[in-house]
DNA sequence: TCAGATAATGACAGCGCTGTCCCCGTTTCC
DNA sequence: GGAAACGGGGACAGCGCTGTCATTATCTGA
């Protein structure tokens, strides 16, 4: 059945293990011949190695951690959803699993964490997602341990980031200057923003493409412009505030789509009908954002790619290409749907 | 650093590395003393056993797997999410560790799969998702190898369900039967309903639940039903039969809220009010379910609780406990929000 | 009083691999 | 022709734990 070792594959390949072990591993020793009788003795035997013994006796323990936190509910998940899809995906290829794990932010024991990661598990790499990625205690615990990390859409601190990890974004600020220019060519000039976490460095820079596009760098007027924290709750009061202007904006852009689905609502409540009366636009390209209605012209980021890179990434390096410690940074794209249109 | 070992442990301690083991295992045979003894050492030299070590030499591996499949942008995937926080707080509690593995029903090879579980990752258990958890040749090929699986919301085969896992899920019946009656006890009796996918015994269940509470056993007429798969997009045909009928239904319950969000998004595109011409209701209480417009009456499962339970279920049998082989029943809730209302 | 039960612990052999070191036979090149 | 270099492969010692069995000390009851 399952019990085939690498002594069987070894015995019926009339081989030593250690040869064995070098085909398997694609190690360079190894004549074409051997190479071929070794593969096909696994194959009749149907030899898959074990886990645990690979990692016990080598340095490598090909377990990836997936490390998100923050309530369920939240449809920022979704997006840990699809970045998992990703990074399962890029797993296989190399031979890897994806392990997930949660961190409850308010008992946030991120050494518990960090000492299960390094010491039990004996992960090959992290994988963090915001808010994660930008706590600097996490940050450098794991940097301590050594543990190699990849962080998705990172707040960059100028002093540390080498220290901290590679990471994947996309280009924040020129997502946000393409959605407000595509608002302007609709014919909009009066456009609201709802700004994001000012914990998060995406936030910050939507905001500039939005600023920059519209106002070429000068101050955004005041009545434009509603706080957010890239919940869907907190888009709430932010879109009443600019929805209850005497002389509301002809179009909201919120700094992603969980905020931007917090305008709809508040607009149907208030009987404003989208998009004829208003224009609704966000950034993320949630599963969720096709199916509201009306559906949401937003900003897709290749969120699955992101997540295979940075699997990917950590693979690499496991193995031994030491790539350079920075930030990838991956193309978005404009999607629009219903939400938009001419003001009127 | 993080080298902490048994040994040192035992060094430290002053005992064999046996003894060690025994305490951090909570076996039997140690005396009170001696277990101080070495919790202290343990704790003081911030110890931490090696799964992989721990796995290779003795029977269980602290592994468990959600294997999830389906497309990415379904929005049952969040179904999946929040299974799986629940899911990691058990496996936590139990110092158990999550994996996720993914397969792609179109070319899904499911003899990989099971190898990989079975004999690369030695894992103590599966947990299977919808439709995973209902097809037979998975089922029987895991079962083949021995790994304890728990299906989410399965289907069962009265004759095979004792050799296929254990399974959790909610009542389907009962929770159609509540919902068609809130919606009766609002005034209406003419209810539409959007089937679930024919594969999944859930559909028949709810359907049925539906059927008594409205005809009580009776023929459903023709006109108020229609074929659906539980997924957005096979609601949209079936919400345009319903409503492009002259005499419409005042209100549509759908097999899911999927299924709900289309009906929603037809209604929307069709000027439909709702509530006030048309009552919409769905089941699961997706996180989308609260953000669409109107937010969808529903009702809500304990998916993180079963999420638990499935992981508890299998650490408790890895452990020694033999759990009946059937499947654990939950409570779900009515969820009333805005898209219900009596009929105008 | 002494065999036999019970409690508390240790010795030791692996689990199934990888890393390190070593060996043998051919080339290669001055 | 001989030393060095190289391609191909094996021996062997662990990695850090758990399972099994042995050992000692203490206790039990007829």
């Amino acid at each position: 059945m399952s019990k085939a070792t690498i002594y069987d594959v070894a015995r019926v390949a009339n081989v030593s293990i250690k040869t064995v072990s070098r085909v398997l591993n694609g190690e360079p020793k190894a004549s074409p011949e051997t190479r071929a009788r070794v593969m096909e003795a696994a194959r009749s035997l149907n030899y898959k190695p074990s886990l645990s013994a690979r990692a016990l006796s080598g340095s490598r323990s090909f377990l990836i951690a997936l490390v998100s936190s923050g309530g369920v509910s939240d449809n920022a998940m979704l997006y840990v959803t699809e970045l998992q899809m990703g990074a399962i995906q890029a797993c296989r290829a190399g031979g890897y699993h994806l392990l997930t794990e949660y961190i409850d932010l308010n008992t946030s024991d991120f050494d518990a964490l960090t000492e299960t990661l390094a010491s039990t598990l004996r992960v090959d790499g992290v994988i963090l997602v915001p808010p994660l990625c930008d706590d600097p205690q996490l940050l450098s615990l794991l940097a301590e341990r050594g543990v190699t990390c990849v962080r998705i859409s990172p707040t960059l601190n100028p002093d540390q980031d080498d220290a901290w990890g590679w990471g994947v974004d996309i280009d924040n600020y020129r997502a946000a200057f393409q959605m407000t220019r595509y608002l302007m060519d609709q014919g909009h000039r009066d456009i609201g923003f709802i700004q994001g976490h000012p914990g998060h460095a995406a936030a910050a820079q939507r905001q500039a493409g939005y600023r920059d596009a519209l106002f070429d760098g000068g101050p955004i007027p005041e009545r434009l412009i509603q706080p957010g924290l890239f919940t869907f709750n907190s888009g709430l009061p932010a879109a009443r505030a600019l929805l209850g202007q005497a002389q509301r904006p002809t179009a909201i852009f919120a700094a992603n789509d969980s905020m931007a689905m917090a305008v709809l609502s508040v607009a149907y409540k208030m009987g404003i009908p989208v998009p004829t009366a208003l224009s609704v636009a966000g950034i993320d390209d949630l599963p969720a954002a096709s199916v509201v209605c009306p559906p949401l012209t937003t900003v897709r980021q290749p969120v699955m790619e992101m997540g295979a890179a940075a699997a990917r990434f950590i693979i690499d390096r496991t193995a031994g290409q030491v790539g350079s410690y920075l930030k990838q940074i991956f193309d978005h794209s404009l999607v629009v749907r219903e939400s938009t249109a001419p003001p009127a």
